[in-house]
RNA sequence: GCGCUUGUAGCUCAGUGGAUAGAGCGCAGCCCUGCGAAGGCUGAGGUCGUGGGUUCAAAUCCCGCCAAGCGCGCCA
């Protein structure tokens, strides 16, 4: 028999209960208590009552049909056969044959302390092992400022990074510069239009141009810092020195707005350094190679058809013979996954971009790479509610909203709690002026504030020249207190879990509930106590406090939010 | 027409094939001589879009249908 437990290797409550049944169940089959088994997973889950416990598992339910038992039977062998532990304190059966786990206080207790010397790195992992990952995001083309739209796959993307390194990978965050192809070509001349409508030039924008007022400002600052100089130049020799000017203008502009948002890349991957250098050649040769490249009507194509596509797509244009976009992407995965090593790459693309999903899948596979490396993460894209009305935006028509904008009426902070809050694939819309509230209603706010109280409290302490060092947290017995705790010691698992399965939104949930959790003790414990009896129960609480405190700063962390101590 | 995504409380959204489907907001009511009331407690509110199927067990998996969003280029 072969039993799996999970993939997590590094500790965790549910993780450890897990090992626990895993155990029972070999030490009860040796007893032969239970009949031998095929190969068995054992998943543990947090039963959504309470009254059941911590921990439960449905194993017994799994097995029922293979052993030839009665569910409850079997439940019950299993847990006769659970050896004792710290951690958990009862192992009951209830049901139809669920085992229920309820954690120990005394183990809870003790968490106190371990958090509070490890910090937050008591929640970290080693399940990333230190695999080499790729998050790419936001990728938006460098012709004009992000607008709001965009602001949800960089909270996505950045939330993620977070969640793995935290889960021990090895990540590299990284933004794909399109500074290559038509795109870049067509705003090149239409920055040279407005740079020569700035020198007085009566000239017209060609009928494929990017018209709005962005390009029209680059036009003009780049005329009062080059104009004198490139006077009596060919239109072509202009653009030459204007052209990477803008884009770098651009750039900067982008970076500036992720830089508010706290977001910093390890790198900014140009994608014409794809064809300047050889990835672009070296991909080509190794599909060819492997046979997906054929020649047709003047064109190079890959024969997705082969990899069970609709159609075929062009790699090589007609034409000018330039790659295409798609062309430039099969190098700059073959550069990923080839070149750079990446075992694990991670794309945040918007709606816009999901007919690219299979084709991109194809590619990596047709380059010998298993396509199951590459996860494309898809975020629906987002209405922005003001009352009733909903705010459109439209990109050609240039009348959509800046992303700076954006953090400039709600915040940094209200933007990757919202936007991590909803799963990727809700078209989901966002309430800017409950993002904007200083009230409970608006849940950003209401995680900030327990934190912000928290250390209220601890300056409180501080003020009263309270040391609590020394403090016993064997004398936290309130229930509150113990929800506090139960609590606390679920981040581990939260990340685990968001790192499995790639989903950031557990973070606020979970901020959310620590905070709801926190508001209770608050309000049931009296933290700083004016009786001399309650010295030591004061010096305990602060204790369970501060690793509150911890807790909920490091998961604002992970969210790329700040911990505000004052609000 | 084809493909992808979505459909759960009045609204915004969670929900790992499992136990009585949850939370916030809103609504009704209640609670503070002290650490931040920017808070806490209680209650009402559901044909899980719809029709079949698989399963001991389906909001969850499979198929059909309906509705919404997005995409189907030698654009990026």
């Amino acid at each position: 028999m072969r039993v799996r437990v999970s993939d997590w290797d590094s500790m965790h409550p549910q993780k450890e209960i897990a090992q626990i049944v895993v155990s029972a169940l070999q030490s009860a089959i040796a007893a032969e208590d239970l009949p031998r088994v095929g190969d068995v997973t054992a998943t543990v889950e947090r039963p959504k009552n309470s009254d059941h416990g911590d921990y439960s598992t449905s194993l017994a339910l799994t097995l029922a049909s293979s052993m030839r038992m009665a569910p409850r039977d079997i439940a019950s062998k299993i847990a006769d056969a659970v050896s004792p532990s710290s951690l958990v304190c009862d192992v009951s059966i209830a049901g139809p044959g669920f085992i229920n786990f309820k954690l120990d206080d005394g183990w809870l207790r003790s968490q106190v302390n371990v958090i509070r010397e490890s910090g937050v790195e008591f929640a970290h992992l080693d399940v990333g092992a230190g695999q080499k990952v790729q998050v790419e995001f936001v990728s938006v083309n460098p012709t004009g400022p992000l607008h709001i739209g965009h602001v949800r796959g960089a909270a996505i993307g950045n939330g993620i990074a977070n969640i793995l390194e935290a889960a021990g990978y090895d990540v590299q965050r990284e933004y794909y510069v399109n500074d290559a192809g038509n795109q870049m070509r067509i705003f090149s001349e239409s920055v040279y239009v407005r740079f020569m409508q700035a020198q007085g030039k009566d000239m017209e924008l060609p009928a494929e141009s990017y018209p709005g007022e962005f390009v029209a400002e680059l036009g003009k600052d780049l005329y009062g810092e080059f104009g004198n100089d490139l006077d009596g130049m060919s239109a072509h020799g202009v653009m030459s020195v204007i052209g990477p000017q803008a884009l770098s203008k651009t750039l900067e502009n982008i970076r500036s707005t992720l830089g508010r948002m706290g977001i910093e890349y390890d790198e900014w991957f140009s994608e014409q350094s794809l064809i300047s250098g050889d990835d672009f050649d070296n991909s080509l040769d190794l599909l060819k190679e492997r046979g997906y490249v054929s020649e047709r009507e003047g064109a190079l194509w890959f024969l997705g058809t082969k990899m069970g596509l609709e159609s075929d797509s062009v790699i090589i244009r007609s034409e000018e013979r330039g790659p295409s976009y798609f062309g430039t992407d099969i190098a700059y995965h073959y550069n990923k996954f080839v070149k750079r090593g990446f075992e694990r790459v991670i794309n945040v693309w918007g709606a816009d971009h999901h007919g690219h999903i299979a084709r991109m899948k194809a590619v990596v596979d047709s380059l010998g790479v298993d396509p199951d490396n590459l996860t494309i993460i898809i975020n629906q894209i987002v209405n922005f509610k003001k009352g009733d009305e909903t705010v459109r935006f439209n990109k050609r028509k240039d009348n959509f909203i800046a992303a700076d904008d954006l953090l400039d009426a709600v915040g940094p902070d209200a933007c990757h709690y919202i936007f991590l809050e909803r799963t990727p694939g809700t078209h989901m819309e966002f309430d800017l002026e409950l993002a904007k509230k200083e009230t409970s209603e608006n849940p950003v706010f209401y995680v900030q504030y327990a934190h912000a109280r928290l250390c209220a409290i601890l300056r409180s302490a501080a003020e009263r020249k309270i040391a609590f060092e020394d403090g016993d947290v064997s004398l936290l017995t309130n229930a509150h207190e113990l929800a506090l705790m139960r609590r606390l010691n679920e981040l581990p698992d939260v990340i685990a879990r968001s790192a499995e399965m790639l989903e950031p939104h557990h973070m606020p949930h979970f901020a959310y509930e620590v905070a709801r959790e926190l508001q209770r003790f608050y309000e049931a414990c009296r933290v700083i106590s004016s009786d001399p009896a309650d010295a030591e129960l004061t010096k305990a609480r602060l204790l369970l406090v501060d690793a509150a405190r911890i807790v909920l700063a490091g998961t604002l962390n992970i969210m790329g939010m700040n911990a505000p101590e004052r609000m």
